[in-house]
RNA sequence: GGGUCGGUGCCCGAGCGGCCAAAGGGAGCAGACUGUAAAUCUGCCGGCACAGCCUUCGGAGGUUCAAAUCCUCCCCGGCCCA
């Protein structure tokens, strides 16, 4: 459930599941949106409640699997996102000064400005959109990402080695591009429609992309995507390092070396 | 052998007498976060007994109140001539 693995077209960079490995496990979430679409927390959320409640009326147990904190605390946690605000969100922008949308916000929702660092545009323009444009704040919606409830999910991470996670990367983008990620890319740009803005952030597209339209070296281009992995692994770490209700299981080089604890954990119900 | 351009903190790279422990990137480290989240953003980043002190800008000398910045020699690279 990456958050990219939703596009269809998308399946070398997102190191998407093989039809093969599908045909044993049912994996839910991929290919549910096209690349010229938007993906956001709300649809991934209404998409996992479904997928859920569809494997759990078979009798199964849902495990969700994947990497983006947001997207995956929104199911743990049920978050409920507010609603969007189009022209509030317009009339936001136009001010050009961050430092005065963050007083501005200290204004009408303090709390909210609180949470979110002065500097962090995209955030206050959202909450301001929201304060605004609803008329509440945007902090009554829900208590934030550090609230941690009680939760029916049964949470894990795994731990590697920093440079052992760090050699894992570099030599998944080189045997992705070995399998054709460079075309899979040139595919997706050749699309009459395009690829949306969320779409083309991705790991590893966003500069194959560059690459391909910018005439940046190809080289260049995976050095870029290596770094900016590994930027997003410490992310991740760093998003469910805080979450008490996790449980770490380490590995010292081969990540499937932590299986046998993670069932003797969840063997029992 | 001659000429020339260069050797800067973990890496790349500015600085070109004082305002320089030295711009800016990168890496690394620590974080923020409820509709772009594989996004966006913040802090730290020579050492220490830390409003100060110490050790750094290839090496050794020198000039100066003061040098990463000027001079001399040496070492090491790139390019050009031989």
């Amino acid at each position: 459930m990456d958050s990219m693995q939703v596009y269809r077209g998308m399946d070398i960079g997102t190191a998407k599941p093989t039809p093969a490995e599908r045909a044993e496990v049912t994996h839910h979430l991929i290919d549910l949106a096209d690349p010229a679409e938007d993906w956001d927390v709300t649809r991934h959320q209404a998409a996992a409640a479904a997928a859920v409640r569809e494997i759990e009326a078979r009798g199964h147990r849902a495990l969700l699997v994947g990497g983006t904190g947001l997207y995956t605390q929104a199911v743990v946690d049920g978050f409920t996102p507010p609603g969007r605000w189009p022209e509030v969100r317009a009339a936001v922008e136009a001010e050009a000064d961050t430092a005065a949308l963050h007083r501005r916000l200290g204004e009408v929702d303090p709390l909210a400005a609180t949470r979110m660092q002065a500097g962090n545009r995209r955030r206050i323009v959202r909450a301001l959109e929201v304060t605004l444009g609803s008329g509440r704040p945007f902090s009554s919606f829900g208590p934030g990402v550090g609230a941690f409830p009680p939760t029916a999910w049964r949470i894990a991470g795994l731990w590697l080695p920093r440079a052992v996670v760090a050699a894992r990367i570099a030599s998944r983008l080189s045997a992705m591009v070995a399998a054709g990620f460079v075309d899979e890319v040139r595919t997706l740009s050749g699309r009459p429609r395009g690829v949306s803005p969320t779409a083309r952030q991705a790991l590893g597209y966003r500069e194959i992309l560059a690459h391909l339209d910018d005439g940046v070296a190809l080289d260049v281009a995976m050095a870029e995507a290596v770094r900016r992995t590994r930027a997003f692994a410490r992310r991740q770490r760093v998003w469910w390092r805080r979450d008490p209700r996790l449980r770490w299981y380490g590995a010292s080089e081969n990540p499937l070396a932590v299986v046998p604890a993670l069932l003797g954990d969840w063997g029992t119900p």
